[in-house]
DNA sequence: CAAACATACAACCATTCGGTTGTATGTCAA
DNA sequence: TTGACATACAACCGAATGGTTGTATGTTTG
């Protein structure tokens, strides 16, 4: 895994772990929003938004686009498949484990049928 | 959307923006470890890790199991999938703002059929 | 042009974070 | 019982975070 992934997730996670930020992505994958319209939606200063939105951005969870004196931002949901796929690896190495453990069982008891757990493993 | 629900949002995001505890979360998913084996695999101080560890433990992404003097750290999958599945609601939302666009285009040509974007919306 | 609006950014501040070291407590083994 | 090991936790420190206010710069409009 390459160190820029790391620094990647890095920032998708820290963006999306502020609920101010998490309801701004919301509201940006839902339509184009200029800043002040968003800062208008939230009880602190327009800076303070300001630097959320700038946050997202750098993170690549939004983009700007100028229009007139107005920046409208505009949610990637790309960036949101790509922390889904990081969950998703995760499962994957869980599911790994529990793998494991059937056969350890099904070795124990080799006439047996597989168990199948109550949770796991998905094969759709 | 209750206020629990932010805070342990938060606390979930929070504890995943970490790369060594992302890295904690892929060992004690893939099976049981003990605090001081976990510690060995970083270059930093046990209660450094022992931090992370409480961390996970207290967004719900681990458990911890006593076995004689070794604590024994466990991933919750469950945990991670109510995390992706934050993640699928707010791709949710962005499917209602392409519905939304697509309508408006049906409206402005009412004989052309919809021109199914490239990326979404998935309907498997 | 001037005034109002939208944005950007610097400086500052309190709090949190991620790390350290040190100490206390519990458990296993000789 | 006495060490050695595994864990927990407090106290501390520098850096980052999330907020503020103030100022500068562009853009639209009267």
């Amino acid at each position: 895994m390459a160190e820029d992934d790391e620094d990647r997730a890095d920032a998708l996670f820290h963006a999306l772990a502020d609920r101010t930020r998490r309801d701004i992505v919301r509201r940006v994958l839902a339509g184009e929003h200029s800043v002040s319209a968003l800062a208008a939606k939230y009880d602190m200063s327009f800076a303070a938004v300001q630097k959320h939105v700038a946050v997202l951005e750098k993170a690549g969870l939004l983009s700007k686009r100028r229009q007139g004196r107005e920046q409208l931002a505009s949610g990637d949901v790309d960036a949101v498949r790509s922390v889904a796929s990081m969950l998703t690896e995760l499962e994957g190495v869980w599911r790994g484990r529990i793998a494991r453990i059937d056969a350890l069982i099904a070795a124990d008891h080799p006439t047996q049928p597989p168990p199948s757990h109550p949770d796991g493993p998905r094969k759709d």
